[in-house]
DNA sequence: CCGGCGCTCCACCCACGGGTGGAGGCGGGG
DNA sequence: CCCCGCCTCCACCCGTGGGTGGAGCGCCGG
Protein backbone atom coordinates (compact mmCIF):
# COMPACT_ATOMS: atom_id res chain seq x y z
CA UNK A 1 0.00 0.00 0.00
CA UNK A 2 1.67 3.32 -1.13
CA UNK A 3 0.52 6.11 0.88
CA UNK A 4 0.49 9.12 -1.14
CA UNK A 5 -0.39 10.81 2.06
CA UNK A 6 2.31 11.65 4.59
CA UNK A 7 2.07 10.83 8.25
CA UNK A 8 1.74 13.19 9.91
CA UNK A 9 3.55 14.26 13.15
CA UNK A 10 3.42 16.05 16.31
CA UNK A 11 6.39 16.44 18.51
CA UNK A 12 6.30 17.31 22.32
CA UNK A 13 9.23 17.52 24.15
CA UNK A 14 10.54 20.03 26.65
CA UNK A 15 13.83 20.40 25.64
CA UNK A 16 14.37 22.75 22.60
CA UNK A 17 17.37 20.61 20.97
CA UNK A 18 15.14 17.36 21.07
CA UNK A 19 12.34 19.03 19.39
CA UNK A 20 14.15 20.30 16.78
CA UNK A 21 17.08 17.02 16.17
CA UNK A 22 13.63 15.06 16.01
CA UNK A 23 11.68 18.07 13.35
CA UNK A 24 14.71 17.77 10.83
CA UNK A 25 15.31 14.09 11.24
CA UNK A 26 11.71 13.06 10.24
CA UNK A 27 11.33 15.70 7.80
CA UNK A 28 14.12 14.06 5.66
CA UNK A 29 12.47 11.10 5.88
CA UNK A 30 9.97 10.52 3.10
CA UNK A 31 6.10 9.98 3.81
CA UNK A 32 6.83 11.72 7.08
CA UNK A 33 5.83 15.92 7.56
CA UNK A 34 6.23 17.17 11.30
CA UNK A 35 3.26 19.75 12.13
CA UNK A 36 4.09 20.91 14.96
CA UNK A 37 6.26 21.36 17.71
CA UNK A 38 5.32 21.37 21.57
CA UNK A 39 6.94 22.50 24.57
CA UNK A 40 4.60 20.98 27.52
CA UNK A 41 0.98 18.80 27.82
CA UNK A 42 -0.56 21.70 26.67
CA UNK A 43 0.11 22.98 23.85
CA UNK A 44 0.46 19.03 22.95
CA UNK A 45 -3.24 19.17 23.57
CA UNK A 46 -4.04 21.94 21.34
CA UNK A 47 -1.40 21.33 18.47
CA UNK A 48 -3.70 18.13 18.30
CA UNK A 49 -6.69 19.38 18.21
CA UNK A 50 -5.71 22.06 15.68
CA UNK A 51 -3.68 20.03 13.10
CA UNK A 52 -5.33 16.68 14.45
CA UNK A 53 -2.15 14.49 13.33
CA UNK A 54 -1.74 10.68 12.91
CA UNK A 55 0.72 10.31 15.54
CA UNK A 56 2.51 12.37 18.62
CA UNK A 57 6.16 11.61 19.62
CA UNK A 58 5.21 12.38 23.20
CA UNK A 59 7.97 13.17 25.82
CA UNK A 60 7.07 12.35 29.72
CA UNK A 61 8.65 14.14 31.71
CA UNK A 62 7.04 18.03 30.61
CA UNK A 63 6.20 20.84 32.75
CA UNK A 64 2.34 22.25 32.96
CA UNK A 65 1.11 19.08 32.37
CA UNK A 66 2.79 16.10 31.98
CA UNK A 67 3.05 13.30 29.37
CA UNK A 68 0.66 10.56 30.84
CA UNK A 69 -2.10 13.28 31.37
CA UNK A 70 -1.28 14.81 27.64
CA UNK A 71 -1.63 11.45 26.45
CA UNK A 72 -5.07 10.71 28.21
CA UNK A 73 -6.85 13.91 26.98
CA UNK A 74 -5.49 13.46 23.36
CA UNK A 75 -6.80 9.72 22.92
CA UNK A 76 -10.14 11.00 24.84
CA UNK A 77 -11.13 13.94 22.84
CA UNK A 78 -8.83 13.03 19.62
CA UNK A 79 -9.18 8.80 19.00
CA UNK A 80 -7.65 9.74 15.48
CA UNK A 81 -4.41 10.62 16.91
CA UNK A 82 -2.00 7.70 18.06
CA UNK A 83 0.49 8.93 20.76
CA UNK A 84 4.00 7.35 20.71
CA UNK A 85 5.89 7.96 23.69
CA UNK A 86 9.57 8.59 23.88
CA UNK A 87 11.18 8.95 26.99
CA UNK A 88 14.73 9.10 28.56
CA UNK A 89 14.69 6.42 31.02
CA UNK A 90 11.51 5.28 32.72
CA UNK A 91 10.14 3.71 36.08
CA UNK A 92 7.75 1.17 35.38
CA UNK A 93 4.97 3.00 36.95
CA UNK A 94 5.53 6.13 34.44
CA UNK A 95 5.57 3.47 31.46
CA UNK A 96 2.50 1.42 32.86
CA UNK A 97 0.45 4.78 33.40
CA UNK A 98 1.19 5.96 29.96
CA UNK A 99 0.41 2.70 28.19
CA UNK A 100 -3.04 2.24 30.30
CA UNK A 101 -3.36 6.11 28.88
CA UNK A 102 -3.50 4.86 25.76
CA UNK A 103 0.23 5.23 24.18
CA UNK A 104 0.33 2.60 21.27
CA UNK A 105 4.03 2.81 21.02
CA UNK A 106 7.07 3.30 23.87
CA UNK A 107 10.40 4.34 22.58
CA UNK A 108 13.57 5.20 24.84
CA UNK A 109 15.78 8.26 23.55
CA UNK A 110 18.11 5.82 22.54
CA UNK A 111 16.20 4.04 19.79
CA UNK A 112 18.06 5.20 16.37
CA UNK A 113 16.01 6.92 13.18
CA UNK A 114 14.79 3.47 12.18
CA UNK A 115 13.39 2.35 15.54
CA UNK A 116 11.47 5.62 15.50
CA UNK A 117 10.58 5.40 11.55
CA UNK A 118 9.36 2.16 11.91
CA UNK A 119 7.47 2.91 15.14
CA UNK A 120 6.22 5.95 13.51
CA UNK A 121 4.62 3.79 10.52
CA UNK A 122 3.20 1.02 12.55
CA UNK A 123 1.42 2.86 15.31
CA UNK A 124 0.22 5.31 12.14
CA UNK A 125 -0.96 1.81 10.40
CA UNK A 126 -2.88 0.85 13.85
CA UNK A 127 -0.78 -1.44 14.76
CA UNK A 128 1.63 -1.30 18.05
CA UNK A 129 5.27 -1.00 18.64
CA UNK A 130 6.88 -0.92 22.33
CA UNK A 131 10.53 -1.00 23.16
CA UNK A 132 11.51 -4.42 23.65
CA UNK A 133 12.36 -4.08 27.32
CA UNK A 134 9.17 -2.77 28.30
CA UNK A 135 7.18 -5.48 26.39
CA UNK A 136 9.00 -7.88 28.50
CA UNK A 137 8.22 -5.91 31.46
CA UNK A 138 4.81 -6.18 30.38
CA UNK A 139 4.92 -9.92 29.97
CA UNK A 140 5.92 -10.36 33.32
CA UNK A 141 2.67 -8.48 34.72
CA UNK A 142 0.42 -10.51 32.65
CA UNK A 143 1.09 -13.92 34.05
CA UNK A 144 2.19 -14.51 37.85
CA UNK A 145 3.08 -17.33 35.65
CA UNK A 146 4.46 -19.73 38.60
CA UNK A 147 4.10 -18.60 42.12
CA UNK A 148 2.12 -19.39 45.09
CA UNK A 149 -0.07 -21.33 43.70
CA UNK A 150 0.22 -24.01 45.69
CA UNK A 151 -3.53 -23.75 46.98
CA UNK A 152 -4.09 -23.52 43.45
CA UNK A 153 -3.07 -26.69 42.27
CA UNK A 154 -4.48 -28.29 45.37
CA UNK A 155 -7.76 -28.14 43.21
CA UNK A 156 -9.07 -30.92 41.18
CA UNK A 157 -9.91 -29.96 37.47
CA UNK A 158 -13.74 -29.45 38.19
CA UNK A 159 -12.99 -27.03 40.93
CA UNK A 160 -10.82 -24.89 38.78
CA UNK A 161 -13.97 -24.86 36.16
CA UNK A 162 -15.41 -23.64 38.61
CA UNK A 163 -13.48 -21.52 40.06
CA UNK A 164 -13.65 -19.70 36.43
CA UNK A 165 -17.02 -19.78 36.07
CA UNK A 166 -17.90 -17.99 39.04
CA UNK A 167 -14.89 -15.02 38.38
CA UNK A 168 -16.84 -14.73 34.87
CA UNK A 169 -20.12 -13.74 37.43
CA UNK A 170 -22.33 -16.72 36.99
CA UNK A 171 -24.22 -17.84 39.16
CA UNK A 172 -25.01 -21.60 40.79
CA UNK A 173 -27.46 -21.97 38.89
CA UNK A 174 -26.06 -20.78 35.75
CA UNK A 175 -22.89 -22.95 36.10
CA UNK A 176 -25.10 -25.93 37.00
CA UNK A 177 -27.06 -25.34 33.57
CA UNK A 178 -23.05 -24.63 31.47
CA UNK A 179 -21.69 -27.95 33.08
CA UNK A 180 -24.71 -30.33 32.69
CA UNK A 181 -24.97 -30.96 36.42
CA UNK A 182 -27.24 -30.70 39.42
CA UNK A 183 -27.10 -27.27 41.62
CA UNK A 184 -26.04 -29.53 44.34
CA UNK A 185 -22.89 -30.61 42.57
CA UNK A 186 -21.91 -26.95 41.66
CA UNK A 187 -22.25 -26.16 45.75
CA UNK A 188 -20.37 -28.92 46.50
CA UNK A 189 -17.55 -27.80 44.19
CA UNK A 190 -17.90 -24.39 45.81
CA UNK A 191 -17.36 -25.53 49.07
CA UNK A 192 -14.46 -27.58 48.45
CA UNK A 193 -12.88 -25.40 46.24
CA UNK A 194 -13.67 -22.57 49.00
CA UNK A 195 -11.74 -23.99 51.83
CA UNK A 196 -9.17 -25.26 49.94
CA UNK A 197 -8.04 -21.40 48.92
CA UNK A 198 -9.11 -20.42 52.00
CA UNK A 199 -12.12 -17.99 51.20
CA UNK A 200 -15.14 -17.80 52.48
CA UNK A 201 -17.83 -16.33 49.48
CA UNK A 202 -17.31 -15.80 45.57
CA UNK A 203 -15.89 -12.35 46.07
CA UNK A 204 -12.95 -13.63 47.68
CA UNK A 205 -12.69 -16.56 45.41
CA UNK A 206 -12.90 -13.93 42.52
CA UNK A 207 -10.06 -12.05 44.02
CA UNK A 208 -8.32 -14.84 44.06
CA UNK A 209 -9.07 -16.18 40.75
CA UNK A 210 -7.18 -12.99 39.04
CA UNK A 211 -4.81 -12.63 41.54
CA UNK A 212 -3.33 -16.55 41.09
CA UNK A 213 -3.46 -16.54 37.25
CA UNK A 214 -7.07 -18.27 36.97
CA UNK A 215 -8.15 -15.32 35.93
CA UNK A 216 -7.50 -12.19 33.52
CA UNK B 1 28.82 -6.65 22.27
CA UNK B 2 31.14 -8.80 19.87
CA UNK B 3 29.24 -12.46 20.66
CA UNK B 4 31.97 -15.35 20.51
CA UNK B 5 29.98 -18.04 21.60
CA UNK B 6 26.87 -18.28 18.68
CA UNK B 7 23.37 -18.44 19.80
CA UNK B 8 22.36 -22.27 20.30
CA UNK B 9 18.70 -22.99 18.55
CA UNK B 10 16.23 -25.62 18.65
CA UNK B 11 13.64 -25.57 16.03
CA UNK B 12 10.17 -27.24 16.88
CA UNK B 13 7.40 -27.98 14.24
CA UNK B 14 5.42 -30.43 13.35
CA UNK B 15 6.02 -29.76 9.08
CA UNK B 16 9.22 -30.70 7.97
CA UNK B 17 9.45 -28.24 5.45
CA UNK B 18 9.32 -25.61 7.92
CA UNK B 19 12.32 -27.30 10.19
CA UNK B 20 14.46 -27.79 7.57
CA UNK B 21 13.90 -24.30 6.02
CA UNK B 22 14.36 -22.24 8.78
CA UNK B 23 17.66 -24.90 9.98
CA UNK B 24 18.89 -24.03 6.63
CA UNK B 25 18.35 -19.91 7.04
CA UNK B 26 19.34 -20.01 10.46
CA UNK B 27 22.28 -21.80 9.83
CA UNK B 28 23.65 -19.31 7.27
CA UNK B 29 23.19 -16.67 9.65
CA UNK B 30 26.68 -15.67 11.47
CA UNK B 31 26.13 -16.33 15.15
CA UNK B 32 23.57 -18.92 14.86
CA UNK B 33 23.50 -22.51 15.89
CA UNK B 34 20.99 -24.96 15.04
CA UNK B 35 21.22 -27.63 17.52
CA UNK B 36 18.31 -29.53 17.17
CA UNK B 37 15.22 -30.48 15.91
CA UNK B 38 11.65 -31.35 17.26
CA UNK B 39 8.51 -32.58 15.42
CA UNK B 40 6.32 -32.39 18.61
CA UNK B 41 6.20 -30.98 22.04
CA UNK B 42 7.67 -33.70 23.31
CA UNK B 43 10.47 -33.94 21.61
CA UNK B 44 11.21 -30.34 22.20
CA UNK B 45 10.72 -30.70 25.92
CA UNK B 46 14.00 -33.68 25.45
CA UNK B 47 15.70 -31.85 23.30
CA UNK B 48 15.80 -28.74 25.55
CA UNK B 49 17.22 -31.29 28.08
CA UNK B 50 19.61 -32.55 26.27
CA UNK B 51 21.40 -29.56 24.68
CA UNK B 52 19.79 -26.51 26.87
CA UNK B 53 20.10 -24.01 24.21
CA UNK B 54 19.52 -20.18 24.57
CA UNK B 55 16.23 -20.21 22.69
CA UNK B 56 13.31 -22.55 21.18
CA UNK B 57 11.28 -21.45 17.77
CA UNK B 58 8.34 -23.21 19.05
CA UNK B 59 5.19 -23.69 16.65
CA UNK B 60 1.64 -23.99 18.41
CA UNK B 61 -0.13 -26.91 16.85
CA UNK B 62 1.85 -29.88 16.86
CA UNK B 63 0.71 -33.40 18.27
CA UNK B 64 1.32 -35.12 21.19
CA UNK B 65 1.90 -31.99 23.42
CA UNK B 66 1.36 -28.74 22.06
CA UNK B 67 3.30 -25.86 22.06
CA UNK B 68 1.55 -24.23 25.31
CA UNK B 69 2.18 -27.55 27.15
CA UNK B 70 5.93 -27.57 25.42
CA UNK B 71 6.67 -23.68 26.49
CA UNK B 72 5.31 -24.39 30.47
CA UNK B 73 7.49 -27.00 30.68
CA UNK B 74 10.60 -25.52 29.65
CA UNK B 75 10.30 -22.37 31.57
CA UNK B 76 9.26 -24.75 34.54
CA UNK B 77 12.59 -27.04 34.21
CA UNK B 78 14.93 -25.08 32.11
CA UNK B 79 14.17 -21.17 32.93
CA UNK B 80 17.80 -20.48 31.00
CA UNK B 81 15.83 -21.53 28.08
CA UNK B 82 13.53 -18.67 26.30
CA UNK B 83 10.74 -19.58 24.38
CA UNK B 84 10.01 -17.91 20.32
CA UNK B 85 6.14 -18.68 19.60
CA UNK B 86 6.18 -18.71 15.88
CA UNK B 87 2.96 -19.57 14.52
CA UNK B 88 0.44 -19.36 11.27
CA UNK B 89 -2.18 -17.30 12.73
CA UNK B 90 -3.39 -17.93 15.91
CA UNK B 91 -6.89 -16.94 17.78
CA UNK B 92 -6.48 -14.73 20.98
CA UNK B 93 -6.61 -17.54 23.57
CA UNK B 94 -3.59 -19.49 21.89
CA UNK B 95 -1.70 -16.03 22.01
CA UNK B 96 -2.24 -15.03 25.95
CA UNK B 97 -1.92 -19.22 26.88
CA UNK B 98 1.60 -19.34 25.23
CA UNK B 99 2.92 -15.95 26.43
CA UNK B 100 1.21 -16.87 29.95
CA UNK B 101 3.33 -20.25 29.67
CA UNK B 102 6.39 -17.97 29.30
CA UNK B 103 7.01 -17.48 25.93
CA UNK B 104 8.98 -14.08 25.54
CA UNK B 105 8.76 -13.90 21.88
CA UNK B 106 5.78 -14.58 19.54
CA UNK B 107 6.49 -13.95 15.61
CA UNK B 108 3.69 -14.81 12.88
CA UNK B 109 5.07 -16.62 9.85
CA UNK B 110 4.75 -14.07 7.06
CA UNK B 111 8.00 -12.88 9.16
CA UNK B 112 10.78 -12.42 7.08
CA UNK B 113 14.45 -14.12 8.08
CA UNK B 114 15.52 -10.60 9.42
CA UNK B 115 12.26 -10.33 11.60
CA UNK B 116 13.20 -14.18 12.84
CA UNK B 117 17.12 -13.41 13.00
CA UNK B 118 16.28 -9.79 15.67
CA UNK B 119 13.58 -11.59 17.59
CA UNK B 120 15.91 -14.87 18.58
CA UNK B 121 19.01 -12.28 19.23
CA UNK B 122 16.33 -10.23 21.49
CA UNK B 123 14.89 -12.68 23.62
CA UNK B 124 18.29 -14.55 23.82
CA UNK B 125 19.35 -11.41 25.02
CA UNK B 126 16.83 -11.50 27.93
CA UNK B 127 14.49 -9.02 26.37
CA UNK B 128 11.64 -9.92 24.23
CA UNK B 129 10.31 -9.64 20.73
CA UNK B 130 6.22 -9.62 20.04
CA UNK B 131 4.60 -9.31 17.02
CA UNK B 132 2.96 -5.53 16.64
CA UNK B 133 -0.21 -7.36 15.98
CA UNK B 134 0.16 -9.45 19.52
CA UNK B 135 1.24 -5.91 21.13
CA UNK B 136 -1.66 -4.19 20.09
CA UNK B 137 -3.58 -7.04 21.95
CA UNK B 138 -1.83 -7.21 24.82
CA UNK B 139 -2.39 -3.30 25.21
CA UNK B 140 -5.80 -3.90 24.51
CA UNK B 141 -6.40 -6.26 27.96
CA UNK B 142 -4.01 -4.12 29.98
CA UNK B 143 -6.02 -0.85 29.60
CA UNK B 144 -9.32 -1.05 29.98
CA UNK B 145 -8.89 2.32 27.87
CA UNK B 146 -12.25 3.22 26.36
CA UNK B 147 -15.32 0.96 26.76
CA UNK B 148 -17.09 0.61 30.15
CA UNK B 149 -14.35 3.00 31.66
CA UNK B 150 -16.83 5.55 31.25
CA UNK B 151 -19.19 3.92 33.63
CA UNK B 152 -16.34 4.00 36.11
CA UNK B 153 -15.86 7.57 36.18
CA UNK B 154 -19.49 7.46 36.54
CA UNK B 155 -19.06 6.46 40.23
CA UNK B 156 -18.78 8.56 43.03
CA UNK B 157 -15.74 8.45 44.95
CA UNK B 158 -17.76 6.58 48.15
CA UNK B 159 -18.55 4.23 45.69
CA UNK B 160 -15.29 3.24 43.95
CA UNK B 161 -14.21 2.78 47.89
CA UNK B 162 -16.78 0.59 48.89
CA UNK B 163 -15.93 -1.22 45.16
CA UNK B 164 -12.54 -1.61 46.24
CA UNK B 165 -13.24 -3.28 49.65
CA UNK B 166 -15.88 -5.71 48.24
CA UNK B 167 -12.51 -6.75 46.35
CA UNK B 168 -10.83 -7.10 48.99
CA UNK B 169 -13.44 -9.46 50.18
CA UNK B 170 -15.01 -7.49 52.88
CA UNK B 171 -18.99 -8.11 53.67
CA UNK B 172 -21.69 -5.40 54.06
CA UNK B 173 -21.34 -5.56 57.72
CA UNK B 174 -17.52 -5.32 57.50
CA UNK B 175 -17.18 -2.51 54.86
CA UNK B 176 -19.71 -0.46 57.45
CA UNK B 177 -17.20 -0.90 60.31
CA UNK B 178 -14.24 0.46 57.99
CA UNK B 179 -16.13 3.35 56.98
CA UNK B 180 -18.09 4.18 60.17
CA UNK B 181 -21.52 3.97 58.34
CA UNK B 182 -24.26 2.24 59.25
CA UNK B 183 -24.73 -1.46 56.92
CA UNK B 184 -27.66 0.08 55.18
CA UNK B 185 -25.75 3.42 53.61
CA UNK B 186 -23.47 0.17 52.59
CA UNK B 187 -26.45 -1.14 50.90
CA UNK B 188 -27.48 1.98 49.12
CA UNK B 189 -23.66 2.64 47.76
CA UNK B 190 -23.66 -0.63 46.50
CA UNK B 191 -26.96 -0.92 44.35
CA UNK B 192 -25.88 2.61 43.23
CA UNK B 193 -22.56 1.39 42.15
CA UNK B 194 -24.09 -2.14 41.02
CA UNK B 195 -26.76 -0.76 38.65
CA UNK B 196 -24.17 1.77 37.29
CA UNK B 197 -21.13 -0.42 36.26
CA UNK B 198 -24.19 -2.97 35.07
CA UNK B 199 -23.85 -6.16 37.28
CA UNK B 200 -25.68 -7.76 39.56
CA UNK B 201 -23.99 -9.01 42.48
CA UNK B 202 -20.53 -8.92 44.33
CA UNK B 203 -18.79 -11.64 42.32
CA UNK B 204 -19.33 -9.94 38.74
CA UNK B 205 -18.16 -6.00 40.90
CA UNK B 206 -14.94 -7.77 41.68
CA UNK B 207 -14.34 -9.05 37.92
CA UNK B 208 -15.21 -5.41 36.86
CA UNK B 209 -12.94 -4.17 39.56
CA UNK B 210 -9.86 -6.11 38.20
CA UNK B 211 -10.91 -5.46 34.99
CA UNK B 212 -10.99 -1.75 34.97
CA UNK B 213 -8.11 -1.06 36.81
CA UNK B 214 -9.90 -0.18 40.20
CA UNK B 215 -8.16 -3.53 42.06
CA UNK B 216 -4.73 -5.20 41.15
C1' DC C 1 -32.53 31.24 46.35
C1' DC C 2 -33.61 26.73 45.17
C1' DG C 3 -32.70 22.51 42.74
C1' DG C 4 -29.76 18.64 42.30
C1' DC C 5 -26.40 15.51 43.80
C1' DG C 6 -23.82 12.93 47.04
C1' DC C 7 -24.00 10.77 51.40
C1' DT C 8 -26.43 9.06 55.09
C1' DC C 9 -30.08 6.08 57.07
C1' DC C 10 -34.50 3.19 57.65
C1' DA C 11 -37.96 -0.99 57.08
C1' DC C 12 -39.27 -4.85 54.67
C1' DC C 13 -38.87 -8.86 51.55
C1' DC C 14 -37.07 -13.19 50.02
C1' DA C 15 -33.99 -15.50 46.98
C1' DC C 16 -29.63 -17.06 46.56
C1' DG C 17 -25.54 -18.49 48.49
C1' DG C 18 -22.90 -21.09 51.75
C1' DG C 19 -22.55 -24.86 55.54
C1' DT C 20 -23.54 -29.56 57.18
C1' DG C 21 -23.92 -34.22 56.81
C1' DG C 22 -24.75 -37.62 54.31
C1' DA C 23 -24.52 -41.23 49.91
C1' DG C 24 -23.33 -43.74 45.63
C1' DG C 25 -20.34 -44.78 41.32
C1' DC C 26 -16.02 -45.04 39.12
C1' DG C 27 -11.15 -45.11 38.38
C1' DG C 28 -6.32 -45.69 39.71
C1' DG C 29 -2.60 -47.02 42.86
C1' DG C 30 -0.86 -49.26 46.91
C1' DC D 1 -8.02 -56.53 46.07
C1' DC D 2 -9.60 -52.71 48.52
C1' DC D 3 -9.25 -48.04 49.58
C1' DC D 4 -8.99 -43.37 48.35
C1' DG D 5 -9.90 -39.36 45.59
C1' DC D 6 -12.91 -37.28 42.36
C1' DC D 7 -17.35 -36.37 40.76
C1' DT D 8 -22.02 -36.73 41.31
C1' DC D 9 -26.34 -35.89 43.97
C1' DC D 10 -29.77 -35.12 47.98
C1' DA D 11 -32.27 -32.56 52.10
C1' DC D 12 -32.26 -29.01 55.28
C1' DC D 13 -30.97 -24.65 57.52
C1' DC D 14 -30.41 -19.88 57.85
C1' DG D 15 -27.59 -15.87 57.05
C1' DT D 16 -26.25 -12.48 53.97
C1' DG D 17 -26.93 -10.08 50.05
C1' DG D 18 -29.59 -7.57 46.78
C1' DG D 19 -34.08 -4.92 45.51
C1' DT D 20 -37.66 -1.43 46.62
C1' DG D 21 -39.21 2.69 48.14
C1' DG D 22 -38.76 5.83 50.96
C1' DA D 23 -36.35 10.12 53.90
C1' DG D 24 -33.25 13.91 55.71
C1' DC D 25 -28.95 16.66 55.45
C1' DG D 26 -25.20 19.59 53.46
C1' DC D 27 -22.99 21.52 49.62
C1' DC D 28 -22.38 23.62 45.15
C1' DG D 29 -23.83 26.02 41.20
C1' DG D 30 -27.27 27.92 38.27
Amino acid sequence: MPDDSPIRIVIADDQRMIRDGLDLMLGLIDGFEVVAQAADGEEAVTAVAAHSPDVVLMDLRMPVLDGVGATERIRRDHPRTQVVVLTTFSDDAEVLAALRAGARGYLTKDAGAPEIERALRRVAGGEAELDPGVQKRLLEMIPPASGRAEALDALTEREREVLRLIGDGLSNAEIAARLYVSESTVKTHINNLFTKIGVRDRAQAVTFAFRNGVMS
